[in-house]
DNA sequence: ATCTATTAATAAAA
DNA sequence: TTTTTATTAATAGAT
């Protein structure tokens, strides 16, 4: 169908090439339309020029997935196959990653250490000594910053309720200068009545550890 | 192209579906297979009858699963099927749990704890506790398996030492009595040396506790 | 399936 | 690429 016959082998000239495989990708897909609509089957073309450029037809109401789906439980065959081992194999190494850990978590619970040697047991109770150390250097750490923390809060406290007796003071001061004059030097400390001196809330808190 | 022109849409006429399906069909993977040769494409083909039967093509040097991997890459499309979806899925739930024990391994060694509220110290403080006093327990009982298994050790070879020189004895005795007579109630225990009388070897196996 | 009249596809050229 | 057109290929309808 052309103007000679040509032989079905590889097309040597490069723009010869090209051109037939426009005009019969074209053609594949103009026919893999029409008998979809035609005969009501479901058609999924995947074409590759040369060059890498990718060219695909779909039938309607469907997808590649959908076809591609039905193909490999009607085929029997696997496509993705290397996808599926590469996702399996991954599974398997982090299953057993979590496996792994599964059981250090356990041993340093102390659960399932039958089958460990004594030699096993010296090396998780090292492990939970050191965890135990760390762990109340930080408890340590906390303590210290709370209690320097409720520390400063009642310097804090003890100021704040010291300016605010002054301004008792000072109010009164000026009502009691409109009947007696003012005294600018008064020892405000000797004034502050005794319930606002504060005293620590947990005087003993750093004994506690 | 045939004894008449047809409409594109579809064939009502059920025989005439069917024939006018199997014409076409072979007439695509026909184009499918000469593409490829002729213009050195990668062309896969799948065709379902409105029967549901199974027709394909693929290109030679390649697989339909090589295509469509190919296919994926190339359109940002996703084509995984179920399966795969389920696979990601146990991946990521499995790499969650991991990461979450990860976490729990760290803080039970004393790792990362700066995040970590003084109760969440107090219970991983306590777990460690657990751990250390059932590990201890274990550590325990292997010292009294270890410290029973070698006392039933020593009495075994006192009385295989004790069996071995009683032997000994019947020999020589056997041998005297060829010169001297036989004398079956002699004391055994007062004929062994001082040499068999075995002592524990480790006597403070059960103080290290 | 096979035949064959007819349409459709396309090779070569532009 | 796309169009043109001569020619071959595909196929609709019949058998």
């Amino acid at each position: 169908m052309g103007r000679g016959k040509i032989e079905i082998k590889r097309i040597e000239n490069s723009t010869n090439r090209q051109v037939t495989f426009s005009k019969r990708r074209n053609g594949i897909l103009k026919k893999a339309r029409e008998i979809s609509v035609l005969c009501d089957a479901e058609v999924g073309v995947v074409i590759f020029s040369s060059a890498g450029k990718l060219y695909d037809y779909c039938s309607p109401k469907t997808s590649l997935s959908k076809i591609l789906e039905k193909y490999q439980t009607n085929s029997g065959k696997i496509l993705w196959d290397e996808k599926h081992k590469s996702l399996s194999a991954e599974i398997d190494r982090i299953k057993k990653e979590n496996d792994n850990m599964q059981i250090e978590l356990r041993h340093l619970k102390g659960e399932d250490l039958n089958s460990l040697q004594p030699k096993d047991l010296l090396m998780i109770e090292e492990a939970l000594d050191n965890g135990l150390t760390n762990l109340r250097d930080k408890q340590m750490d906390h303590w210290e910053m709370l209690a320097r923390n409720s520390q400063m809060l009642e310097e804090e406290n003890k100021l704040l309720a010291f300016k605010l007796h002054q301004h008792d003071v000072e109010l009164s001061g000026s009502m009691r200068d409109l009947e007696l004059g003012y005294h600018p030097d008064r020892d405000f400390a000797a004034q502050m009545p005794i319930t606002f001196r504060v005293q620590p809330s947990h005087p003993n808190l750093q004994e506690n550890n």
